[in-house]
DNA sequence: GATTTGTTATACATTTAACGTATGACTATG
DNA sequence: CATAGTCATACGTTAAATGTATAACAAATC
C-alpha cells in the first residue's frame, strides 16, 4: 500500500504551526473566540477555562505564527491588519474541519458503501432474504453481496473484507463475535418409496438396519439422537452410501429413496407436505444446531454493519425460532 | 468589539475531534503519513518518532472518530471504506491548513496592507519622498498614509494605529524603540535688511541685541550657542517679537526682515543660496537635533513595517548627514 | 520445522506541557 | 482615592505524550 514519492498527497511545505503548539484547531478556535467575545476574560467564560489559559493559547498562536493577532492593552483591544486576515482565514478552515467533522460523522450513522455478507446455502435464498429486503428498503445507497457458502471457514472471508455471515453450528473462533439467532431441529426422513416392503421403524434402534445418507458436514458414520421427551439418547453406527455437502442434494437423494437422512425440518418441509418423504421416529432427533450471525470482534464496526446486526437481532428470533 | 450571538462565525455543533486528543492536526498528518508508507514502523521512521508513539495517535484517532480507519494485522494493513473516505478528506482539510499557513507566512514576509507614517512637515514634503517613493517601487500593493505632524505626543498616534513615526529630538518614550538616523544642523540666520545700517554681528553675544524670532518647539526665551571649533557655550537671554511652532514660517518671516532665527540648515539652504537670508556667526551654532525612525516596542512586526525600517535605515544616514 | 526478521500493541517510567490559582501591574470608572 | 476589571506572569499541580522494553504474531528464510 506503501505510496512513492510521486503519489504522496500530504501537504508538503515548513507548517508555520509546528507540533508542539498544543491542539493547533483549539488554538485557532481560542482565537476566534476572543475576537467575538471582545475581551480575553469574557472568551475564558465562554470556553470554560481561565483567562490566563485563553492568553497564554493566543500567545502560543501569535508566536508560533510570528504575527500580532491582536494589539492590546489592559483596558482596550483590536485587531491588528495581521489579526483580521487571521480571523477570516481561520474561520474558513474551521468550517472546513467542521465538513470534515460532519462527514465522518455522518459516515458513522448512516450505513454507506457495501455489505458483505455471508449465508449459507440452506437460508440463504429464501428464509433470510426478507430481512436482507427490508435492510435494503430502510436504507437507500446501500448495496450488499450475498454469498452463499457453506465454507466452515468463516474467519478466512472475514479476513478478506467480508462483514459478517450466518453460520450453523457452534462458533469456536475467539475472533468472533456470535450473536445466537436461534436453533434449527435436525429430524430424520426417508421416501415412502424406500419403505415400501419394509416395516415401518418403531424405534429408533430399528433405524440401523435401514441403507444412510450422510450429510458430512453435520454427521458421517455415526448418529446421535435424543428422545423429545424422555431426553434418553441413541447412537447409531451407519455405512451411508452417499454423502454430501449440500443440504438440497441430501434431500434429492431422500426422495429418490436412496436412504435415510437426517436434515434441518425447515429445508424438507414441503417435501414433507407434498408427501415425497416422511418423518421417521419423530420422537427421535438429532440434536438441534445453534444458527449465529458472526463478524471479526473490532473497536468499531460501520454503521452498515451495526444496521444490519440491529435488524438481524430484531427479527432472527422469529426466523429460527425451535419449531423450525 | 464583542460580536453579538447573531454575528458569531465560529463553526458550530460539536466537535468529533475534541480537545484533549492532543493535537488533530497532528493526528491527521500522522494517519496521512501511515497511509502512504504502507506500515506504522516506516511511518514512524519517515516522522521521526517512535512506532508506539504512532501506533498510539492512529488509535486516538479512530477512538476520537469512532471509526475503524485502518484493518492491520502484524503483516498486513488496508485501509476501511471510513479510511479511504478519512484519508480523502484528511487530504483535502490539510491542504487547507496549508494555504492558511501560506498565506498567513506570506502575509509576515510580504508586505502588505497601508503603512500609516508621522513625518514632521519639516522632512515629509521633500527630504524623505525619495525613499517613500522607492518603498512603494519595491512593493506593489503597498499603500502609505503619509502623515505631516510636528506633535510630539508621538506615542499617542501610535496606539491610534500609527506604524512609525520620523521625530526629531530626544527619544525619551520608553515604549518606544529608537533607530537613530542622523542630525540636523541648527543654525543663526537673518535677512539682509535686517542688517541695513548696523554692523554685523562678530560674536554671538551680539546677537542679543537684534530682535529674535522663537520657533517655540525647540527654543523661546533663551538660545544655547556653541562654538563649533572651540566647543564653547554662550547662553543668549532673547525677548522673541514672534513665536511658531512652523520652521517654514519662521523662514518666512525671516526672509522679511522681522527678525533673528535659528532652523534647521536643509531647510534654509535654498534661501540662503539666492540671498533671502545669510548666516549670522557661523562658528557658533545651536546643538543639533537627532531625528530617528521611532516605532513601538512589540513582539512582532508586520513585514510592510520591517521592509521600511530597513530601507529608512539604509538610507537615512545619507539623508541626515552631519552636514545637513 | 526451526529460526530470524519485522511488524503491531501494551506496560512502565520519564519527560514535557498545559492547566488553575495567586498575584502584580495597569487603567477606566465612580 | 478606592474599586473593579482587565492582561500577563510565577508557581505548583495535574495531565498527557513520549521512548524504552517487551510480548505476541506471522511471513520469510534456511
Amino acid at each position: 500500500m506503501a505510496l512513492d514519492d510521486s503519489q504522496s498527497k500530504i501537504p508538503s511545505g515548513t507548517l508555520l504551526l509546528p507540533p508542539g503548539t498544543g491542539d493547533r484547531i483549539e488554538l485557532m478556535l481560542t482565537f476566534l473566540r476572543i475576537v467575538e467575545a471582545g475581551n480575553l476574560s469574557a472568551a475564558a467564560a465562554q470556553l470554560g477555562t481561565t483567562q490566563p489559559t485563553v492568553s497564554r493559547r493566543l500567545q502560543t498562536l501569535e508566536r508560533a505564527l510570528g504575527l500580532r493577532l491582536l494589539q492590546r492593552t489592559t483596558h482596550t483591544m483590536r485587531l491588528t491588519q495581521d489579526g483580521e486576515r487571521c480571523y477570516e482565514r481561520a474561520k474558513e478552515l474551521l468550517a472546513g474541519w467542521a465538513r470534515f467533522e460532519s462527514e465522518l460523522k455522518g459516515a458513522r450513522e448512516e450505513p454507506e458503501g457495501t455489505l458483505r455478507v455471508i449465508v449459507p446455502h440452506a437460508f440463504g435464498q429464501d428464509r433470510l432474504v426478507g430481512p436482507l429486503a427490508r435492510y435494503l428498503q430502510q436504507h437507500a445507497g446501500m448495496t450488499v453481496e450475498w454469498l452463499l457458502h457453506d465454507d466452515r471457514a468463516i474467519h478466512d472471508y472475514i479476513s478478506a473484507g467480508i462483514d459478517c455471515a450466518i453460520q450453523v453450528g457452534e462458533v469456536t473462533d475467539p475472533g468472533l463475535v456470535a450473536i445466537p439467532l436461534g436453533q434449527v431441529q435436525r429430524i430424520v426422513v426417508a421416501a415412502p418409496s424406500l419403505l415400501a416392503g419394509r416395516d415401518v421403524p418403531q424405534d429408533a434402534g430399528e433405524l440401523a438396519k435401514l441403507p444412510w445418507l450422510a450429510l458430512h458436514t453435520y454427521y458421517r458414520n455415526e448418529v446421535l439422537l435424543e428422545h423429545t421427551v424422555s431426553h434418553k439418547r441413541k447412537r447409531l453406527q451407519i455405512k451411508p452410501r452417499f454423502s454430501t455437502d449440500s443440504l438440497y442434494a441430501l434431500r434429492s437423494a431422500a426422495i429418490r429413496g436412496l436412504g435415510v437422512g437426517i436434515g434441518s425440518r425447515w429445508a424438507l418441509t414441503e417435501a414433507l407436505a407434498n408427501g415425497q418423504l416422511v418423518q421417521l421416529v419423530p420422537e427421535w432427533q438429532a440434536a438441534p444446531l445453534p444458527v449465529s450471525l458472526v463478524y471479526p470482534y473490532a473497536r468499531f464496526y460501520p454503521a452498515r454493519l451495526r444496521r444490519f446486526i440491529d435488524l438481524i437481532r430484531a427479527e432472527g428470533g422469529a426466523l429460527f425460532d425451535s419449531a423450525g
